[in-house]
DNA sequence: TCAGCGATTAACT
DNA sequence: GTTAATCGCTGAA
């Protein structure tokens, strides 16, 4: 299978970008153990014109200093003081964007993640939610701004295209305080699919 | 230096 | 539907 090149993270069109890693698959190898996901949910936040987004204005301190990476970096924030929100950073050197995993599909390692989410049996808990699923590829702090071209955590085009008239668009979920900006339709998931974040029905 | 808060989740009532 | 858990980052002092 293939990785993605940096290429694909260069686009400068974040939201035409999030809507396009549905179907992508995400995997990490971390202490040794392989894991995998389809990405079904997304989020993009659009660097300093966006009021949800940690670089809004220009903003840059040591945390938001990976949203500004050249494209192809995993940035990894520390939410409510114990969750973990994986991000795919986006766009060319100094144009801080991103696009925040939402939801995965398990794939490989179903094993090892459901350990790691300390359950006994699939269900759409293990992996549904920033948080959760990035708990389940055992991301942390520590893959903040790794290249996801390297050998820990990299995204693969496993050919899987999602029909048009399944993809939803709507509001971002989580981001009220970014006044008219928690109006755009920069969220996208897979219809229908059960690793959805948002009750889906 | 330090008070306040958040791109959330799970366990309650 | 409501709320506790919990800590690094941010911005003001």
């Amino acid at each position: 299978m293939v990785k993605l090149p940096v290429s694909y993270y260069l686009n400068e069109d974040v939201v035409g970008l999030a809507k396009s890693l549905l179907g992508k698959v995400i995997y990490t190898a971390i202490d040794g153990e392989l894991t995998s996901g389809v990405i079904v949910e997304t989020e993009a936040y659009n660097g300093h014109t966006d009021r949800a987004s940690h670089a809004f204005g220009g903003r840059l301190t040591p945390r938001t200093k990976t949203m500004y990476e050249n494209g192809g970096v995993a940035y990894v924030y520390l939410c409510y003081g114990m969750h973990h929100l994986l991000n795919v950073v986006t766009g060319p050197l100094n144009q801080p964007q991103a696009v925040l995993i939402r939801g995965v599909e398990p794939k490989d390692g179903l094993i090892t993640m459901l350990q790691r989410r300390k359950l006994d049996k699939l269900s759409s808990r293990l992996s549904a939610g920033p948080g959760v699923l990035a708990n389940a590829l055992g991301v942390d702090l520590n893959c903040n701004g790794k290249s996801l071209l390297g050998n820990e955590i990299w995204i693969e085009d496993h050919g899987i295209e999602i029909p048009s008239d399944l993809i939803v668009c709507g509001p971002r979920i989580g981001v009220d305080y970014a006044g008219e900006d928690a109006l755009l339709d920069w969220r996208f998931y897979v219809k229908g699919n059960q690793f959805v974040s948002k009750p889906n029905k």
